[in-house]
DNA sequence: CATGAATGAGCCTTCATTCAT
DNA sequence: CATGAATGAAGGCTCATTCAT
């Protein structure tokens, strides 16, 4: 965690650190990346960066869970606070719906999770079970679904939150490195994510 | 490309550095993987590598090169050769029954290609058109699908190549983190895939 | 010397800082104290220490000062001022015993001397002639021993005089280091300076 | 422990870099002497430096260990091992007579241990128990003489030891702090020597 | 071809000191 | 007087690459 020291510096200056920091790893690997490069594009001293986190690796680990929150604040919080009141499908979309939303805001940046994550000697140190709680997330929708005799009693239950979780990424990626598809038609997106959904409803849901 | 010399050396003796790199960059992203502990490893001098090789990044290429091409080799050549004769889904099985034998035997050295090509600096330079490959590859399945009518008129043939490359990744990194699918029973392996293959196939297939 | 500024604070104040300056230095040598420490410690801020203080070295040299003060005072100053009147040997003791109280009571300190002083560049900048004086000191009471006839005229009195400084050290080092002398129990300590003193008395005092 | 490769160096290049870390913390203290510094004037590079040593404290504690090793040289090593046929006043006064000697041919070197020593943060790693072998090696001769009856059964065998190794320190000191004995005259650092020897002598030796 | 010592640019991090509030 | 954020020079250490043997 960044120093007190860091939260006491004005929104602006703050937001301009992050900016560099997001620019500098969206570059650069973890171990690549300098944190010149960074007080340099934020308008600090090194001096001053080091006052405000512990090392690099704070400064990661921060950013990381930057992103993570930032991600979260797109989904529908009133869906997810009533999901057993909408349909597995329903939800499934929304939830993707907000990842492209996402997506499609912070493009510069989606990349960078990816980049820094795949660092295994990172992997361990800083990866919380942010992966694990998406998992369960879907597991738990599944499990209403099933209740509600939306889904296929056949479905193996973890086999499938585990590929939905893969495949949220996937989306992700898709809509990330393909610059084709015009994120700036929101419209376009959502047809993607239509496509992409198709699948899976097919692929799972209960046919009578 | 490795150099001449590298080619020259005994089979054997090859077999080692390349271990010795795998080894390496698994456990170390690119700029802190040692050339000194592939040496080491590999049982040469750090200036007999540089006999072999132009520098690190050299090496990283044609170990790269070296994966892309043991996967192939797992793939039914016959069938890939004699595609017209088979049937899309009975492809798209065989392709991916061959990605899951290609990850059960070389589990440990999975997880080194998505590493090096998480860093956005190594990329553009390394990376080739691999996956290119693989859309175009998906696409010539799904049009002689289609010339069939074997699938919905209706699919956007580009995406679902799209889908089906990053599913493919998905599947692999699937198999690679859960350590609770046991790879080494090649039953269990199957039915994972064909539950997948089941969503796939009821999402794209023609219906009557 | 300190600022004008340190002599305006409350008594109270001052003796924390010089408490908290004591105990860095106890721990860390000269380059490996940190004033931000100290500050801390003392519960005063960055900014106050320096204008407080010249600098760093400003404030060792008014520690080592201080220590040097301190350690006279433990001297008993009637007999020092009236010199004349006591054996040589009896003012060795008193002062070898007040070195030993000066030790007992600021066991934690005493090493500080040492290990400032130890630093070549420092000794020449901050190192006063304190050691000279200690030197001139003794000689002058060894010439007052020798015109009252109370020791051998052989000794070289500039040579004995150095000697008898270095040991002044040398027992406040034994009695710092060797735990197992309890300095709680002062009657063992004068033992333990009793005996060294009967070293010295044998070798040097005139024998008929 | 310097690595291998600095003991497969030439001895004179060597030696160039044992001179150089002389040097440099006769000059500085630890945290203030400089690789680079030692590194050049050795008339090697930085690089070369960490491949002959681990880092710093690896180079300060062989240059230490050096420096004993030598000292120990300087003594007659026929008298140590039959210190039974010596009496205890002739091979205390070898000793010291060889701690002169290795004093005056290493006068520029002698306040280093000193200097490194003084520092809190490095002595608990750094130093053995190398004071402590030498107040045993004391305690033995004492114990030696008292069967011999050559000292005044009174005497506090371990009070003495430790005296006499701190005593060694001071000589050194002294010799080494006042240039005006002019070490480079023998005959004179010999009366020094038998001066303070004389000290000890009428202070613990038997009395009929 | 093999070797491994030599090189030095490069980067993280520290901390004494300054200064605006 | 008090504060503590800002500064940036400085130094330990790493490691890819070269080269003489």
């Amino acid at each position: 965690m960044p120093k007190t020291t860091f939260f006491n510096l004005p929104e602006e200056k703050r937001q301009k650190i992050i900016d560099a920091a997001l620019e500098e790893f969206a570059r650069q690997p973890f171990h690549k990346a300098k944190i010149a490069t960074i007080a340099e594009n934020a308008g600090i001293s090194i001096g001053s960066f080091y006052q405000y986190f512990e090392d690099k690796k704070d400064l990661v680990k921060y950013i990381l869970n930057l992103l993570a929150q930032k991600k979260l604040e797109y989904i529908n919080q009133d869906m997810v606070a009533n999901r057993e009141k909408y349909g597995f499908f329903e939800l499934c979309r929304a939830i993707t719906y907000s990842g492209l939303r996402f997506a499609k805001e912070n493009a510069k940046y989606i990349g960078i999770a990816n980049t820094i994550l795949a660092d295994p000697s990172l992997q361990s140190e800083i990866l919380g079970d942010n992966e694990q709680v998406t998992i369960e997330f879907y597991k738990e929708l599944l499990e209403i679904g099933l209740a509600k005799g939306e889904l296929d009693p056949n479905i193996d239950v973890d086999l499938v939150a585990r590929f939905l979780t893969s495949l949220s990424f996937s989306l992700i990626d898709i809509v990330y490195k393909d610059r084709k598809i015009d994120l700036n038609d929101l419209e376009s997106g959502i047809k993607v994510m239509d496509k992409l959904m198709g699948f899976i409803e097919n692929g799972i849901k209960k046919r009578d």
